[in-house]
RNA sequence: GCGCCCGUAGCUCAAUCGGAUAGAGCAUCGGCCUUCUAAGCCGACGGUUGCUGGUUCGAUUCCAGUCGGGCGCGCCA
């Protein structure tokens, strides 16, 4: 609807700019959905934005650009109001041909182009295989996902990646935790390892080690060795084991993903090697202290930064700027890294070091969504998170206690860059304090007409309800399909912006207006005509209701 | 000390990349079920958008400063 308003304005300024009342320049004008119903359906400011550079009052502008449009079914009436808006009235008859559109394009409305195909890489979670994953990946998961969901949306070509720091000296400190654990030392031992995990799955690794176990992860399997002595194999199998559970807890939440990036492979290919060479051949790099380091202050970052320590092993960034080169390579065209806020340092060190290879990279790729710190509560007291120490809640436990939907629809409920505080009550008690259960229940009631229906013999005729929706002539029916109309923006905009929430709080208002209008009309009356037009956007809502939840990944049940 | 994020109703949060009279839910109070699911609806109450300046037709939004909270500032990841 706002595309087709913005061909009328953009022919009506073409037309002002030929008689010579407007300069060259297009501005960047904005149309918009407007507050209240007294400045119509849509609001446009080119005029105050044009006012200046025309030598005129944005008034006396916007009503020579009024003159200029051409006249379209779409609009009932064009107004200028206040500073010098220009305000749209959409006619009926605009609102009935989006409902018609919904139930023709039905799993595709919402869907757009923006992408035109091209591939956008979106990696999340991320998580060390080092323990299992905790509510800040849940909150990542849902996030990432839900992005991803929206960028197919859009007609991004999608692809889910998980970079797995399988390398590093964590692992090395998980495999001698297991190895502890694996001769019976407890983390209160003084010869339990000093950066040990402590928490419990470790003896759980550790016992199916000892008794020769096989694990399936990767594409690989691995039996146990049940060799405590030999750190090679407890390492290969408890990072198989950790791959395993982190996989399995995933797929619980409805996330699966295209590409497993293992940071080991970085080495194995030399992609490490390959990335300081280049940064070493642009000059970009220098040693000192023993130290290779980046000359990353010259890319923006706050200080120089190591690449290769002393000891000749590499920092955790090399690979970083590696495993994001090779994103490039293969050809994304954006690439979203979505990561916990604490380590927002790491955005400047890679970029820069993606900048100082010297091949174009643009400056802001990649594009980052940080999320914020979750903590959880339950029982009024704060569940301490801390995974070094082995006591935290984790991703099985949400899914447990608030089921797949709720837990998805919370994490993702709010804009990421602001803390979150996950009530575990709350989100277990199956009320309307859970706004899920309001949208899904919008949904269900849809079914339950549908289930009417069928009971009582009533045939519903889209043909026939298609050519009456001229009967839909309440205030209450009017708001839903003004809500339902704003799907595709919403769509666009969360896609867009990487604002996944505003997809969330959509699906809540669209399910409120339809809770109204239900409340206020019946909507299986005698009069075949007037039923007809009220089930056909019944059906309409239900289907933006299903779309968008299936764009967060949260299920459309037909009963509750 | 420096950098990033956040301060909006009693609580949890929105506010369409600067728009018109800042909106929902929860909580509190008062109404609505012989009618398609009351997991719903209607009404009331609730605000100097932390504070002070600046930019302009217009600021919750942008800028500067300030106060408060979180995170980061390793040859850890």
């Amino acid at each position: 609807m706002k595309d087709a308003l913005h061909e009328l304005l953009e022919n009506a300024l073409d037309r002002l700019r030929r008689d010579g009342v407007l300069g060259a320049p297009a501005p960047d004008f904005v149309i918009e959905r407007t507050r209240s119903r007294e400045h119509g359906d849509f609001a446009c400011n080119v005029a105050m934005l044009l006012a200046k550079q025309a030598g005129k009052k944005p008034r006396d502008l916007a009503t020579a650009i009024v003159a200029a449009l051409p006249a379209n079914p779409l609009v009932a009436k064009v107004e200028i109001a206040g500073p010098g808006f220009i305000n749209f009235f959409l006619s009926d008859a605009a609102w009935h041909e989006e409902i018609r559109r919904v139930l023709r394009e039905g799993a595709h409305y919402g869907h757009g182009k923006s992408g035109a195909g091209r591939a956008v890489g979106v990696e999340f979670v991320s998580a060390n295989p080092t323990g299992p994953l905790h509510v800040g990946h849940a909150r990542a998961a849902a996030i990432g996902d839900t992005l991803s969901r929206l960028f197919s949306a859009t007609g991004w070509k999608v692809y889910r990646e998980y970079y797995y720091n399988d390398a590093g000296a964590q692992i090395q400190n998980l495999a001698l935790s297991v190895q502890a654990r694996a001769k019976g030392i407890e983390p209160e031992d003084p010869r339990w390892p000093a950066d040990g995990y402590r928490g419990d799955y470790i003896r759980d690794v550790a016992k199916e080690y000892v008794a020769g176990a096989s694990i399936d992860a990767g594409g690989e399997r691995i039996t146990a060795k049940r060799d405590p002595d030999d750190l090679d194999a407890v390492r290969r199998f408890s990072v198989a084991w950790l791959r395993r559970e982190q996989d399995a807890d995933l797929r619980a939440f409805g996330v699966e993903f295209d590409v497993y990036f293992l940071e080991s492979s970085l080495y194995t290919d030399a992609k490490v090697q390959q990335v300081v060479d280049r940064i070493g051949a642009e000059e970009h790099s220098y040693e000192a202290d023993g130290a290779l380091w980046l000359r990353a202050t010259e890319f923006g970052d706050d200080k120089d930064r190591v690449m290769r320590k002393s000891d000749g092993t590499y920092t955790y960034f090399v690979p970083d700027v590696a495993y994001h080169l090779s994103k490039w390579e293969r050809g994304y065209k954006r690439a979203i890294t979505e990561l916990g806020a604490d380590h927002h340092g790491s955005l400047a060190r890679v970029r820069a070091g993606l900048q100082a290879l010297g091949i174009g990279i643009p400056k802001d790729w990649p594009e980052y969504v940080l999320h914020q710190m979750v903590t959880v509560v339950k029982g009024g007291a704060e569940v301490k998170i801390s995974k070094r120490a082995g006591s935290y809640v984790t991703l099985r436990d949400l899914i447990d206690m608030a089921g797949l939907d709720a837990t998805r629809y919370f994490l993702i409920a709010r804009k990421s860059d602001s803390q979150l505080v996950f009530d575990i009550d709350l989100a277990r008690a199956q009320t309307n304090d859970n706004p899920v259960y309001y949208v899904q229940y919008a949904h269900a009631r849809v079914c339950s007409v549908q289930r009417q229906m069928h009971e009582r013999s009533i045939v519903f005729e889209q043909r026939d309800a298609l050519k009456h929706l001229d009967r839909l002539d309440s205030d209450h029916a009017r708001d839903v399909m003004v809500e339902i109309s704003r799907f595709p923006e919403i769509v666009e905009a969360a896609a867009e912006n990487r604002e996944p929430h505003l997809l969330a709080q959509y699906l809540r208002e669209l399910a409120g207006a339809f809770h109204v209008w239900y409340n206020a009309e019946q909507f299986l009356v005698d009069d075949e005509a007037q039923r007809n037009a009220r089930v056909a956007l019944a059906y309409a809502t239900r289907q933006v209701l299903a779309n968008g939840l299936a764009m967060l990944g949260v299920s459309a049940p037909q009963t509750m």
